[in-house]
RNA sequence: UCGGCAGUAGCUCAGCGGUAGAGCGUCCGACUGUUAAUCGGAUGGUCGUAGGUUCGAUCCCUACCUGCCGAGCCA
């Protein structure tokens, strides 16, 4: 049995493939069947003098997405979509449609896919997305065990918000109390760090918010790693070596499924090179002001977007006026500590603001990465929960992180779908992933 | 939750106060090089729902439903 990725290997040899049906084009005495077999996409040709009266009537009759196995010869040929084509010699075919199939040789709007996105995922575009997250995904923990991390994996269910302040997806224990969808691992990462030195966390993760746009799902997969001991600058060298380590990945052996989404690699090759630029968050304000006033706004970006003032939180359109700046991502630090979590470790320069930043993509791609170093010391973090109003008892397991051999110790989270989205190019993160969870959109 | 936009054939859309349109798809036929083939034929509708205005509403008005985009939140 023969794979289509391997069919240029073949040249000249019968092979065998197991595929299905994406289409056909019939000329009369010959029949174009396109097919794939998940390996990629190609091509076969049914003349009807090389074949029985019965196989050129099997391969006349095969519809859309029908499962057939064929036998025939690998044929080098330039008018062949990828150069080789399979001329049939035998052709199987597998169970008749039941009725038309859905998804058809025609364009069709985005949300009629992702309703049979069942059927969608067969696709090309979504063949080419899919794998790349897959390639993502291992570059990612490649890049950790290389790097010495080990997987330390969070639990889904919690009994607290991390960070106190963004909604919850509530889990009935039996009535008899109540459990959360995790929206973090961070703080077991944190007891992960203390025990293995380099952990990362890597699983699904929860918002209960009614977000609705492209940037955001109910349902997200995130990777946080956490390193004790460590610093704000090793967290954001980390994040660095990580991102160019992953797009070095992606554009060394996903050339393919880039040039299906027609992406614009060289708008990726400078992430590959590292070197990301760095902005406080304080000069932050000052090059957006000084964008905002030149005029020079990005697109997407509402003509009225106003300078932030310094203790106010970024929104999504000085994200993307900052990120438009540079041709690789840029890396923000030192937020104002009232702005961020309550973990955040103070920087001693300046305790107004916290070690902490956020990696911001190029294109509008938006923010990919949030880290920060955490505080260590036993009794700041105490007040800072106490300021925070959020239930002491619930974190005497976290403080006793550093009532034992407390470090400054410091991680990030990054989100896989907002890392897919933007080295695929895709302009929605339902695409990045094969089932997307939304406020509107629970099925399939 | 707030703001903007949309809902018409299987899909993508056009249309208009006077009995509903195109392209594509699908099916049948022709064709030995298709690449979103081409040519001929066939198939296709509760114009989101409910009220209202009008001689007459898919079109105008109101409410509602659904979806999309954006804001907030963040990965």
């Amino acid at each position: 049995m023969a794979f289509i990725r391997d069919l240029g290997k073949h040249i000249d040899e019968t092979v065998t493939l197991d595929a299905w049906l994406t289409d056909k084009s019939s000329k009369g005495k010959l029949h174009f069947l396109k097919l794939r077999d998940g390996t990629g996409f190609a091509q076969a040709t049914v003349f009807k003098n090389d074949v029985t009266e019965d196989v050129f009537e099997a391969a006349r009759r095969l519809s859309q997405e029908q499962a057939v196995r064929v036998t025939g010869v690998v044929r080098a040929d330039d008018r062949a979509p990828g150069g080789v084509e399979l001329a049939v010699r035998d052709l199987v075919v597998g169970a008749e449609g039941q009725g038309e199939y859905p998804i058809t040789p025609k364009e069709h709007g985005i949300d009629f896919l992702l309703d049979r996105r069942h059927l969608h995922v067969r696709h090309r575009r979504p063949w080419a997305i899919l794998r790349v997250r897959d390639a993502v995904q291992r570059a990612l923990t490649d890049f950790f065990h290389e790097e010495g991390f080990i997987r330390f994996d969070a639990p889904f269910f919690t009994p607290n918000a991390a960070e106190g302040t963004t909604n919850l997806f509530e889990i009935d224990l039996f009535g008899e109390d109540k459990a959360y969808l995790s929206q973090s691992g961070q703080l077991y990462a944190e007891a992960g760090a203390l025990s293995f030195g380099k952990v990362y966390t890597f699983g699904p993760t929860f918002r209960a918010e009614k977000s609705k746009t492209r940037r955001h799902l109910l349902e997200f997969w995130m990777i946080e790693p956490e390193v004790a001991p460590s610093t704000h600058d090793e967290n954001m060298a980390l994040q660095e070596r990580m991102i160019s380590f992953v797009v070095r990945r992606v554009l060394e052996r996903h050339a393919e499924e880039l040039r299906v989404l027609e992406r614009d690699v060289e708008k990726l090759r400078p992430a590959s090179e590292g070197n990301f630029p760095r902005v406080t968050y304080t000069d932050a304000l000052d090059l957006l002001r000084r964008v905002i006033a030149s005029g020079n706004l990005p697109e997407n970006v509402p003509a009225d977007t106003q300078p932030v003032e310094w203790g106010d939180d970024f929104g999504a359109p000085h994200e993307t006026i900052i990120g438009a700046q540079f041709d690789r991502p840029v890396i923000i630090e030192r937020y104002p500590a009232a702005i961020k979590a309550f973990y955040m470790q103070p920087d001693p320069q300046d305790p107004r603001v916290a070690l902490c930043d956020d990696m911001i993509a190029p294109e509008g791609y938006g923010e990919i990465i949030g880290g920060s170093e955490r505080i260590h010391d036993y009794d700041l973090l105490r007040r800072r929960i106490e300021e925070h109003d959020l239930p002491m008892e619930a974190f005497e397991w976290y403080l006793d992180l550093r009532r034992y051999g407390s470090v400054p110790h410091a991680g990030f989270g990054l989100g896989l779908e907002r890392l897919v989205a933007w080295i695929t190019g895709i302009d929605h993160l339902r695409e990045a992933i094969p089932f997307p969870r939304m406020l509107t959109r629970m099925t399939p």
